[in-house]
DNA sequence: ACCAGAGAGTTGTGTTTTCAAACTAACTGC
DNA sequence: GCAGTTAGTTTGAAAACACAACTCTCTGGT
């Protein structure tokens, strides 16, 4: 395998007896994002307040969390900028759930979860059609901002801080 | 999660008595993908899956996920359809993994959380640009196909069978 | 005044998953 | 015949999760 040169000394260590210990993961947009939303109930939870159930009693019945997570996952949401929780009474303190941009910027990746799910999950019957403003329901597609085409077409090449380079182990082809 | 079994009064209970234990959760694409895709690694296997690294020591390295786990996902992932297992050595048994289309397709769901982690936590250095095949990086974009328009905007407004009707608990408006 | 119930959690107690590192097994290449 | 590669298992310990029950503060009915 790819003598890789003068890498870091993790790499190097990790390769040499069994790899140990020392993974070195990619740094990464998505598994940044992951984590913090890539736990259970998450992105369930953004489903809802999206939905417009913002109350936590509706939170939990509509998605089947458990309360002690829930509380979990909504604080966790809120400390990230992507879920508000504002008092709506005082007398018995209450509050609801809101998404913020950012929250609702990550409806984006309900969306493609959603369509990956009726293509191949529930080829002939989605539970749930989402309208969208157009009119029609959402059949929604990835696409490139500068071309327009999808984006998603034969093999994407990444470049950056977070590619290493010696790891593709002799197969370079797209699938 | 997504207990979908024989619906009917389940949430009539629920709400009747101060919902002991009857969650009713949504049927969902959302949910159904997330119970194959939505644990920890799984993204990011599919993610080293799609840039071509294909071993199973190469996924360990690069995403730092432990070996038992791996394997599980793995299996999982084949056993879903969005994973190949394929034996490229006999003398000693050995496989790698490739994605299937249904695998590929998946890579939207990785691009719009690539895209979110860009635009919130990486705001001036993505650690990795994906070339498009147009040559500019990728800038993606979920759009509507029937009208081309953004699909994330306004409140959209969900039917279907998996739509709950008393759960908005009079909070009705968009965000 | 009294009780039921909503709402938003917290607490307590088990059950599962995950983790990290070590170990196995079957080879290759030198 | 030994170092190294590859693809996993195994093994305890740690973290996450599930579930019911409980709290605390009101509101609304009688």
């Amino acid at each position: 395998m790819s003598r890789s040169g003068p890498v870091g000394t993790a790499a190097e260590a990790a390769k040499l007896h069994g790899m140990p210990k020392e993974a070195q993961p990619r740094e990464c947009s998505i598994a940044d994002t992951l984590d913090l939303v890539g736990e259970r109930w998450s992105l369930l939870v953004i489903r809802e307040l999206s939905h417009g159930v913002r109350r936590f009693d509706g939170i939990v019945l509509n998605t089947g969390a458990s309360r002690d997570i829930l509380t979990a996952r909504l604080r966790k949401l809120e400390a990230a900028g992507i879920v508000r929780r504002e008092r709506y009474s005082d007398h018995p303190v209450r509050f609801e759930y809101h998404l913020t941009p950012a929250g609702v910027e990550l409806c984006d990746v309900l969306i493609t979860l959603m369509r990956w799910g009726d293509r191949h999950l529930h080829p002939d019957d989605p539970p749930v059609r989402w309208q969208h403003s157009c009119g029609e329901p959402l059949d929604a597609m990835v696409i490139c901002r500068h071309c327009g085409g999808e984006a998603r077409v034969g093999a994407h090449s990444p470049t950056g801080r977070g590619v290493k380079s010696g790891n593709t182990t002799h197969t370079a082809t797209a699938q």
